[in-house]
DNA sequence: AAAAAAC
């Protein structure tokens, strides 16, 4: 049923003419659940190429050369030598496959690139043949469902267990964080707390995370991997920190999952030490090592001076600049790149939807809320006001369980909103960036960009957050005149994801940077005064017009999940 | 390329 649904869903909804005359008409895609709402499908008989993963694992060309393989690793592989190539004045191998793991439906391809990359594991008892896997790390894997390793599991656990560095490329929801959670259990032999001659006391492994939400919910992987033993795993926050000023204290820690102020603070004030730390972790690592956070992280590599000092960075994207940095930070890396870079999930059905002009998005929004729909939807706002205003609109508007979550609130606001959300309380979430990246909503299954993503990587990440370990998802974005000059980069995206996209927009131009310059001072007002001006009436007459909807919803296909 | 997030 749910692929039927999908399958009929179809890609993109798109008509310009139309939107000047009738707003309604763009309540877009609907998932609804009963037969008669379902729109037919293709009319041709083939698979639509969206529900093609094998043929979208095949995406990306390899370059193959015959013959030589007689490089001084070959038998470290059985299958899958695939390619020489010069890298940087270096032989580096090129090892290709086509993984034989399922995520899902889609069958990813996995490559790796580097000096003497250790054999993949097909299965966790493989591991247990060639590793040493303390017995209750195991038993915690069966007792929270892991059965059998994702691609970037089969090849990053090796990889990291044999100490190597690792730049890791997989897609949301592949299950990155147990990659890098499961080697540093392995690994770090015993408790501080416990006797422990060989490896010292005190932290050691640092994982920094972007956001407080994100490294909350890696800290409560590692809970989930640590039980029956006694590692202290702590998630760094100003009260943590402050539990931790006593020398003593802070000898019992294993480990610590922070964002990465909050870890400077601490160093800076000489109540943490780094030099005994042996994994060190990047997660989101393209956004770690933007502008912004890159001296801090910096900092906190530099304070981390163990001889033994591992270190790995893990994104879903990794844009040239950033790989360059993070390349640099490794030491005779092994990069392992699962699927098509920069290419999202292809379980996310995506679709673009045109509403004119900032005026006409809540509209558009009422309306597209109007149909029935999967709830929990994440919506994506650019800035912290717009987010707080459009939430505050959907609630003056009728619509109930909505929530904000932005930056700006408070650390407990923010906490109660993920809650909520996690507790499936939650039908609506409105959110900035802060919520793009890595956080696992597995009942989210439809996501709606309400402001326009401003890059690429932005959009992966924000459209991710559904979709993830096997699911479908469905993402929607909406876009205006005003977002012409990001457009063409993500109808790319969607294109070579497998939907398809009208011709126009792959032909715009490129941009000039000045247009773009002018294009970025452009403010946006907010939500709530932009209706006042342009759309209360609009607004007012739609909610008339949706007062049933509430009846209709409960008709819907409502399947909440939570974690 | 640009806003948000980090304390």
């Amino acid at each position: 049923m749910e692929a039927f649904q999908l399958l009929s869903r179809g890609g993109i909804k798109f008509n310009k003419k139309k939107f000047k005359n009738d707003v309604s008409l763009f309540n877009n895609a609907k998932s609804s659940s009963s037969a008669t709402d379902v729109p037919l499908g293709p009319p041709d008989g083939d698979l639509p190429s969206e529900l093609d993963f094998f043929k979208y694992a095949q995406n990306t060309s390899v370059k193959r050369k015959a013959g030589d393989s007689t490089g001084p690793d070959k038998k470290r592989r059985i299958d899958d030598i695939v390619d020489k190539e010069e890298d940087e004045e270096r032989q580096i191998e090129i090892h290709a496959q086509e993984s034989n793991i399922t995520e899902g439906y889609a069958k990813h391809r996995v490559v790796t690139k580097g000096f003497n990359v250790p054999p993949h594991a097909n299965t966790f008892d493989a591991l247990t043949n060639r590793y040493r896997i303390p017995s209750h790390l195991l038993a915690n894997l069966s007792t929270n469902g892991y059965t059998q390793p994702t691609s970037i599991q089969s090849y990053g656990i090796p990889i990291l267990l044999e100490h190597r560095d690792l730049a890791a490329i997989s897609p949301t929801g592949t299950g990155k964080t147990l990659t890098y959670t499961f080697p540093i259990f392995s690994s770090l032999g015993n408790p501080s707390t416990t006797a422990n001659s060989d490896a010292g006391l005190g932290v050691r492994a640092l994982i920094l995370s972007p956001t407080r939400e994100l490294a909350h919910q890696i800290h409560n992987e590692c809970l989930k991997l640590s039980q029956g033993r006694k590692w202290k795993v702590v998630l760094f926050s100003k009260a943590t920190a402050n539990t931790l000023t006593d020398k003593k204290a802070r000898d019992k820690v294993d480990i610590i999952i922070s964002t990465p102020l909050r870890l400077i603070a601490s160093i800076r004030s000489g109540h943490l030490e780094l030099e005994n730390v042996r994994h060190l972790v990047l997660d989101e690592a393209d956004r770690m090592l933007d502008s912004e956070f890159l001296s801090q992280v910096q900092e906190i590599v530099a304070a981390c001076n163990h001889p033994k000092l591992q270190k790995a960075v893990f994104s879903a994207t990794l844009p040239a600049n950033a790989e360059k940095i993070a390349m640099g930070m490794l030491n005779n890396p092994i990069r392992v790149v699962v699927g098509t870079k920069d290419t999202p999930l292809p379980l996310i059905t995506q679709s673009l939807t045109y509403v004119a002009d900032d005026p006409s998005k809540l509209p558009s929004l009422l309306g597209y809320l109007s149909q029935p729909y999967n709830p929990p939807v994440l919506i994506f706002t650019s800035s912290q006001p717009r987010a707080s205003s459009l939430a505050e609109e959907l609630i003056l508007n009728g619509i109930s369980n909505v929530d904000c979550l932005h930056a700006g609130m408070s650390k407990k606001e923010r906490e109660e909103a993920i809650s909520r959300m996690r507790k499936g309380m939650s039908w609506i979430l409105i959110s900035t960036e802060v919520m793009a990246r890595g956080m696992d909503f597995k009942g989210v299954r439809e996501v709606i960009n309400y402001d326009f993503p401003t890059s690429v990587q932005s959009y992966i990440h924000r459209i991710g957050r559904t979709g993830r370990a096997g699911r479908e998802g469905k993402a929607v974005t909406f876009f205006t005149d005003e977002d012409a000059s990001y457009l063409k980069s993500i109808a790319n995206v969607i294109l070579q994801s497998g939907f398809s996209v009208p011709d126009w927009i792959l032909k715009l131009p490129k941009p000039s940077k000045i247009k773009r310059r002018t294009m970025g001072k452009t403010k946006r007002p907010d939500t709530v005064n932009m209706a006042r001006k342009v759309g209360r009436r609009e607004a007012i007459k739609k909610r008339d017009m949706i007062a049933g909807s509430k009846r209709r919803r409960e008709t819907a296909d409502i399947s909440v999940e939570t974690n």
